[in-house]
DNA sequence: GTGGTCTAGACCACA
DNA sequence: GTGGTCTAGACCACA
């Protein structure tokens, strides 16, 4: 795994996170593993780690029980929101790509949609 | 204009001038600002530039005339090409984007169609 | 070793390396000198060294391993067709100084085989 | 027409001319153009031209009468010797050339003569 | 140690 | 004025 250094690490990793979260590979209430073994499986510096834990929850993805761990959220609506906060991103993110190249949001459709046809 | 860190300065520049072309606010054929002017708008070294207007014209965008200057390719098919490449590119990202967030294709679709109506 | 003023050193040394390889001097997978080190044995500048396997990576004649070094392409195609390219260009050169002192093909062969056997 | 820098301009033009006499498009005992006029159609400096008429008198290529300009010469014999000459001269680039490719003479003799074929 | 990129600054050929 | 090449020297990522 290797990080882009043009943004911050733990960044990098909340959105890791956030998806494995919105695609259901780790289901609400889900305990997150710890931050040592997180430190250590994307071989970053436990503080890191902690970091991310601290934002998600200040986001409400996650929470954290004294003692306990880090969990996802149990609130299947926060979830949601998540993901579609996510893809609307991507589809920003995409629509603003193709302005730049002076397409219109009917070719880019287009485009999209025939790409996944011949796939 | 500040340029990330993590892709050298280069191709950003290299990608600039392509959406300049594809969306047609360069024409074919015609002249691309000289190598100094070009280095004083994006302070960076002329160089720097010179590499830039290399590899365009390796790939067939842009052409140089001997002491005349650089020009954009007056081959439409070319610029046609581009757009499309460069467009196919957008789209791979959205769709790997949507993947890691286990959305389908389809959702995918109608996420975009969703927000382009909504605008 | 001095360059002719009249061709970019750049492109004297893309000769130079790309004979040593048609010749078999350099073997497919072999590791090129480091920059560095072709930098001092060619008294030339790095960046210049540098410039010359970038190009000769971009014709397929070489490749690149990150932190490893600059390596003779192992595809032993690529080698012939290079050969073949090298020869049928000193071919053409012949035939045309030939042919600017107005001697016909078959009085050239004539003249290069008679010269063959008095060696 | 373009002097390659490397060489002196008069034996570029020596060259030329030595071309013109071995294909016989400059007859034995024919007038060269003055070096007026010479100079003017090379867009070269008179004196470079004398300089060339000097050469190539001096290698019997030529020969100039007092008031009546310079001629090539009349000896038949001469002329074949400079174009036996001039075509070794072509035939050693040749070989050499492929010996540095590692190309043994019989193989250089076989590539030509399939190049002439397939033209 | 390896190549890749970049800046600064110079000189060149061509127009 | 135009791009092309080259040197000197620096810093970077990767191994």
């Amino acid at each position: 795994m290797e990080f882009n250094s043009a943004f911050p690490i733990y960044m990098q990793v909340m959105v890791l996170i956030k998806r494995e979260i919105v695609a259901g590979r780790m289901k609400p209430g889900e305990k997150l593993p710890s931050v040592r073994d997180m430190a250590v499986s994307y071989t970053i510096n436990p503080n890191t780690v902690s970091r991310v834990y601290r934002e998600l929850e200040s986001e409400g993805v996650c929470f954290t029980k004294r003692g306990m761990g880090t969990f996802v959220t149990e609130d299947a609506e926060c979830v949601k929101r998540l993901r579609k906060e996510m893809a609307e991103e991507l589809v920003e993110r995409f629509l603003e790509g193709m302005d730049q190249l002076g397409i219109s949001r009917e070719e880019a459709v287009a485009i999209l949609q025939e790409e996944i046809i011949s796939e």
